[in-house]
DNA sequence: TATGTCCATGCAAACGTTTGCGGAGGCCCT
DNA sequence: AGGGCCTCCGCAAACGTTTGCATGGACATA
């Protein structure tokens, strides 16, 4: 609103070359000057309260010093930390960062994209991306991006993903060790990496032990919501009497499958236990306490600022392709022995729904 | 990185001057030429692939379509929802949004502020400002703000707040009309407003109820999270014997509190009935389901981008000083009647900690 | 035909920086 | 004393837009 202070007022007041007050206020140029000058120009320009437009240094540098931070929606309890890991990263390197949730619709992701390269972003984190991308590659070669959470598989895009096939191995384990034999996994999105890498870890988890389909069902849900949890959970049950577990792409399927089954008088994990993935904020406090898979939420972000700040400022740097976050089992309360004899009580509805065996 | 298509040259392309090439990209100047002209420039610019630069632009125009938007902490489950509130109504009118957290540190807020000032941004919500914070008046004459779930009172500055006032006088009468009449208000922090407010309403109406101290006691919380919460609910159960009811000035106390009366092997709401402010996600699955004030969150943050916008595009609006967005009370499990004779037991330890009667 | 009006477009400055280049002065060396 | 080098700083162009003003032509009017 107000006329602010440039670099040019400054310069009038000390009597000196605007070129020399640009030196005198960037770090790196600052060493070219007589340090009397230095002084003399940052005491005035303090004085004046000359603050920098980086506006107008960003056109002549083609360098804005922010980030487009792209997720699919805030409010999903996953992203909040992913996103603070990010900025721990990003904001004491002197980035700022453009947030756009993109609902995971490609047309909005594209839109956004299109919105951050706008406002000539210096690089992208990608914590949105659906599967498989082609632009995305393309896009790649116009700013560094790095995927966080979701990679796009042979993109060559740098990703910090998580150890998904690990997280659901230790999980399937958990599960057979109390003595499950009737698995059934309630797959995530099938457009979404993590949903199709921890559908096919299951796969060849139960291969190693041995596990087979009918033993071992799968249904993929649409979404990774509540609702859909439950939806699959009940599907599941109904089309698969003998399950005596479900193994959750993640948590909020989860606590719609608990749902689901309390829906139907049965309890978890009495009946049937249940497992999740992620460990989101206050799962903890969830009856019955959901064992799941804990990810590094905050290192994910981080890391994933890291090696973009890599890619920004050394554009020929190599930086690993994918970097893979150990996971580790949170030992809650949501698995039990199974219970014998189940599945006798369903097995007169059993309706076949869309549900594929795995 | 690659050179990028200008509009220079989108005027070589077209063989017109690049004034014109802007006029037939601008919606507002597009009326001042040919119509095949503006046809014949938007196919080539589409053709070329141009992208504006609204860096550039923004120099020239000294607006940049970005404002920012400071909240405390994003993994703050109150806040996504705000934030996306705000998205809504941002995203379709063309403003992108720079996220920053303050943590409630007066020293990072100021700094932060900085860092969006430096971008040029047009416009700041501040959910994060605290109490009385003198820069901002001073601060809002160089760019508009509005405060979003929190006020700095008397400064002038619009913002969006929840009935405070009227959610803790609601949610008092609850607890009366159970048949409390030892109630404790867990308060939050006494530099945000949030924390102020309650505490007044609590104080207000427990006189219009004719609960007047040592019935009503107040402990202040530091800072709005759960192990305030179980420091100042054993705080207040050891300094007040008599009180059955704490009434907590937000979700997250309320958690802490309900932990520390199970650690003190009473129970929630049989032994001591707690209540909370805000209706936090998730909080209906945690048992044993907080009676709570909602609030509109999605609105809160859709509200205070709408008067932002307004203050943007006509600066000379006139614009509500403060929007009151309605509370309600959501009524689930963790109020009971007082449970006679409590008290009696931990009266022998009642060593007095710092509390203030209210 | 000369004059005035209006429409469509060109011209050039400006927004606030950064940075390659060059120049002035001081110093050292032969 | 002259030449070379180094230090410190000024000069001016450039980044990609927007926009007030000028201009040229078409057309109508006197």
């Amino acid at each position: 609103m107000k006329k602010s202070v440039t670099i040019k007022d400054v310069a009038r007041e000390t009597g000196v070359h605007v070129a020399t007050v640009s030196r005198a206020l960037s770090p790196n140029a600052r060493a070219l000057l007589s340090a009397e000058v230095v002084a003399k120009i940052r005491k005035t320009a303090d004085a004046m309260g000359y603050r920098p437009n980086r506006v107008a240094a960003g056109l002549r540098t083609r360098r804005t010093m922010t980030v487009g931070v792209m997720i699919p929606d805030i409010t999903n309890t996953l992203f909040p930390p992913i996103v603070r890991g990010m900025e721990g990263a990003l904001e004491p390197a002197g980035y700022a960062s453009i947030l756009v949730n993109t609902d995971n619709d490609p047309d909005r992701e594209a839109r956004l994209f299109d919105v951050l390269m706008q406002r000539g972003v210096d690089g992208i984190i990608d914590a949105a991306v659906t599967h498989m991308n082609p632009h995305l590659e393309q896009l790649a070669k116009e700013v560094p991006i790095v995927t966080a959470n979701r990679m796009v598989e042979g993109s060559g895009i740098p990703s910090v993903i998580n150890d998904d096939a690990g997280g659901i191995r230790m999980m399937l384990q958990r599960l057979f060790d109390a003595g499950h034999r009737h698995i059934c996994h309630i797959a995530g999105p099938a457009d979404l990496s993590t949903g199709i890498q921890r559908r096919e870890a299951f796969e060849t988890a139960a291969k190693g032990l041995d596990l087979k389909p009918p033993d071992t069902a799968m249904i993929v849900a649409e979404r990774y919501n509540e609702d859909e949890g439950s939806r699959c959970a009940l599907a599941a049950l109904e089309d698969s009497p003998d399950v005596t577990a479900l193994l959750c792409a993640n948590d909020r399927l989860a606590i719609g499958a608990i749902d689901a089954i309390a829906s139907l008088g049965l309890k978890c994990p009495e009946d049937i236990s249940v497992t999740g993935f992620n460990d989101i904020p206050f799962l903890d406090l969830i009856p019955p306490g959901l064992t799941t898979v804990q990810i590094l939420q905050f290192d994910v972000g981080r890391i994933a600022a890291e090696i973009l700040l890599k890619r920004m400022t050394e554009p020929d740097a190599r930086v690993p392709e994918t970097t893979i976050m150990p996971v580790s089992i949170i030992d809650r309360n949501s698995i039990a022995p199974p219970k014998p004899g189940r599945g006798r009580r369903m097995r007169a509805s059993g309706r076949s729904r869309k549900m594929k065996q795995g």
